[in-house]
DNA sequence: TTTTGCATACGAAACCTATCGTAATATGAA
DNA sequence: TTCATATTACGATAGGTTTCGTATGCAAAA
């Protein structure tokens, strides 16, 4: 039906795509708000782009009232794999470990962060 | 001295970073025929990029010759780090662990590298 | 010396992203 | 009904990326 293509969302989409997932659904002007709490652009420039996303595929909305409800229409975990696969190959010569030990090298996780990672990987290794 | 803007290659950039990363130094017709292995542009559009790359400070080059001879100016790690942090910051919700989890969730790493990430969990946990 | 071929330089075009101003429209209040 | 306000639609622009054609120059071979 749809997806001929792959879609690769923009930065500003991500953005976007953020406050859909935590909300599930949300308007133009709530996305907007959101946005605003860090960065500035005006009100139109939000809805521009969102009305650019649903021309692209990456949300649906319902329009039935002058006021429209977006909603994602891709998958955070979908699009949070293709993200890293991409950046995988282009930046860690396809390894995923590279990419891992880079991650948690200079960074800090907390304890039970730690534990949860720990925990992965006894189940990979387990299998 | 310089820097006084993070530089943040493009995806082509990337490509071209991951070749001079590899061989230390190399010229356009090295980067291209490596390129051309996976893509096809034509010469010149390789060329014309690296260009553009050493007008940003991306690569520097030794022009005494005919034929340049390119070096990249950002480091690997710098560089792999400065793309992990924004992914982490737009997809991940700022969570390291996420990422490490959603990345290793795929599980395509070897036992090799498992066994690297271990050591490393067992390094974080000792500090 | 002349020619051939590779390398660089340059400019232009096509495309995409992000931004915003303005106009049209619907909704609810006065 | 009329008006104010919020929302959408649309078009235009600025800036950046990628692509390539063409011109120019150098160096080695003929």
């Amino acid at each position: 039906m749809n997806s001929a293509k792959v879609l690769k969302p923009t930065e500003s989409e991500l953005e976007i795509l953020q406050v859909l997932w935590n909300n599930e659904t949300a308007t133009v002007r709530v996305v907007h708000e959101e946005l605003a709490k860090y960065k500035d652009a005006g009100y139109t420039t939000t809805l521009k782009l969102m009305q650019i996303m649903f021309e692209k595929g990456l949300v649906t909305r319902d329009d039935s009232s002058k006021t429209h409800i977006y909603t994602a229409a891709v998958s955070k975990e979908k699009t949070q794999k293709q993200f890293l696969n991409k950046m995988i190959d282009k930046l860690f010569a396809g390894s995923t470990a590279n990419l891992v030990l880079q991650a948690l090298g200079g960074h800090n996780a907390s304890k039970e962060e730690i534990e949860q990672i720990e925990k992965l990987i006894a189940d990979i290794k387990n299998k």
